[in-house]
DNA sequence: CCGACAGTAAACCATATGGTTTAATATTTG
DNA sequence: CAAATATTAAACCATATGGTTTACTGTCGG
């Protein structure tokens, strides 16, 4: 149940507001590299992409394994879905159907409203 | 097509990474609201609250017209879809199919290979 | 016209952010 | 061991952010 007053939640918004650490994810979406590999692409010094990488890191977007002195990061998706799951209970106001607005995101205030489509967990 | 360097991006994920506007937001997902109305659940003044909206506004998930001297907010969905579109593609990274990421969001690299599943736009 | 009300504007403050440069820490290699 | 490599740490800077308070603007009700 991802609740909307979310440490968590802040800090992978956050750390997918800015263009530089969203084009990382999608290199890393290719598959594994070392900061300096993350950082290549970029007019930008080393240390300041490191300092990107650990944003990523601590949104727990990435995840990183030092193998000698250089450290491979990964992506880890699952706080994506945590971001994603937040976002598809909006899905009704860009979706076709206009009146499916209609008592959707409701299913806090009548909790005890089961049977509800939509009434998914995430708030 | 999303671009990853956009502007529209950061501003959104920018205005979601802050539980005071996501709970402005879930609730204008109830129906419209007036500032005085958002404001009042938090502790926070009005004027603070105003600047909240403002940033809402501003990412374009917001919007407001005026009416006499109450201003009245909605919420738009549309910036929020491309939020969650950017998010899809990653979609195989956090579910079921490890397998899935092979190959996915490399729709740019080879441009020309059509027929992908997942091959959408946005990037 | 006058006061209450809704909201913004402006000035201000503390802290966060994105970036740099210059060390410092490990590790690999000659 | 020494030099080169990969990365972090630390100090620093400019600007952004989230918040306040104190005006100010505009509208509604008598």
């Amino acid at each position: 149940m991802i609740e909307n007053d979310s440490p968590r939640l802040d800090a992978v918004f956050r750390a997918l507001a800015d263009p530089t650490r969203r084009a990382m994810l999608r290199r890393l979406a290719h598959g594994e590299h070392s900061i300096g590999e993350l950082a290549q692409p970029f007019a930008m010094s080393l240390a300041g992409a490191s300092k990107h990488v650990k944003v990523l890191e601590a949104a727990g977007l990435v995840r990183r394994t030092v193998q000698g002195r250089t450290h491979r990061c990964r992506l880890d998706g699952s706080r994506l879905a945590e971001a994603y799951h937040w976002l598809r209970d909006y899905e009704p106001f860009w979706a076709d159907h206009p009146d499916a607005r209609e008592g959707l995101l409701r299913a806090d205030d009548a909790a005890g409203a089961a049977g509800h489509r939509h009434n998914r967990d995430r708030d």
